[in-house]
DNA sequence: CGCTGTGAATGTATTCACAGCG
DNA sequence: CGCTGTGAATACATTCACAGCG
């Protein structure tokens, strides 16, 4: 809680990290643990305490000299910052198998992230209904978003379809997107964007496993 | 091609730069480019054109002074680096949502990576096919493995699950694992491993949204 | 004492800037 | 000339190491 001066940019490596940590404090909790080391919480999360402390000093002391950080408190402080102290309305761009599995993922509901709508342009699919969420024309994306408050949105489409898809919920005022597309999206500053893309991660093994390789 | 004395650990941020240079020189060859200067490329990528002679220097010296690079020597060479010259098989462990997802994703294919088994422990998918792809007890992942030849393995499994799955698929002799569970693998030295953690990603973006102002 | 919080030191990635070749 | 290839400079991320508080 105590704010610095002047704060420096906080690098998405510790925004990352943050969220790691998160998860270790939730887990933790849940065994009764009240009160953990920096030391030990590296441990868990594959890292040095030195990191941990530093993550931390960004945004305050929540530790005890000699003593640790209490895990209930640490947790909380960090949900805070990640701004996970609210629910967060999440539009589905992609009524596609990967759009399915994303919509059924158990996990976003145990984080607070809630799938409000999803978006397609094939007409077989709009005015069709996925575990209660209801499928829209991406077209009428702009009223849907402003009546459910979304303000997250994750791009499951195809590649060509990426940018027309972004561009409208763009418009529509979201201001934050995962996208999955293997596509680079052209963004105005405003917008975060996150990208994951899943055969650049598997090229990524691969050139380990050819190049290891004697 | 040119052989440097001692070569620097070529970091991950390189090699996944390297892919996106390679999609960009897929398209641009497909619109009839044939040369192309490290500035059009960094335009392209979203990067500028000394990052891009820079990753291409760890590798060798693929241009032409004055004149660029030809697109198709320059994708070659990149695939070459990648070890994409050759098809890579993969297993798929979890015939859930996002395994069937992952398993229907037709990009894989057009990379050059072929999923030839689905492992699942729940005898209700045992035996099923998807896409002509057969779903076997994971128990029997090492004959499998052995039999089809998989280098490569996608763990999309719940988070509880996907230590025992690696290890079964560690003793079959897979190496190298894409993991979407949300969980820390523990693994040996020998193991590439990359993470993609949803969840991660959009905390990463409330985290943006909630401190760019409120 | 034990462990945090943090400036200083180190390690790594990116960018600059220019020599040198086509 | 134009653009690559690359050492040098800079920016950034991680780790060290210790003062200082509980």
């Amino acid at each position: 809680m105590t704010v610095k001066g002047m704060e420096p940019r906080i690098s998405d490596y510790t925004v990352r990290r943050l969220s790691i940590y998160y998860r270790i404090l939730e887990e933790i909790e849940r065994n009764g643990i009240e009160v953990v080391s920096s030391a030990a919480l590296a441990e868990y999360a594959g890292t040095n305490s030195a990191q941990i402390r530093k993550d931390l000093s960004y945004f305050g002391n929540f530790g005890k000299r000699g003593r640790g950080y209490r895990v209930s408190v640490l947790k909380s402080e960090i949900k805070s910052i990640l701004g996970l102290q609210r629910k967060w309305k999440v539009v589905l761009a992609g009524a596609g198998n990967l759009g399915h599995a994303l919509n059924s993922y158990k996990d976003f509901a145990r984080h607070g992230f809630e799938i409000v709508a999803i978006f397609d342009s094939d007409p077989g699919k709009i005015g069709g209904t996925w575990d209660g969420v209801a499928i829209h024309d991406i077209r009428d994306c702009q009223m849907i978003i402003e009546r459910t408050g979304a303000e997250l949105a994750i791009l499951a489409i195809p590649g060509p379809s990426a940018q027309g898809a972004f561009e409208s919920l763009r418009a529509g005022g979201i201001r934050a997107f995962l996208n999955f597309a293997p596509r680079k999206i052209e963004i105005d500053p405003q917008v975060h964007l996150r990208n994951v893309d899943i055969t650049i991660e598997l090229e990524g093994l691969t050139y380990a496993l050819h190049s290891s390789r004697t």
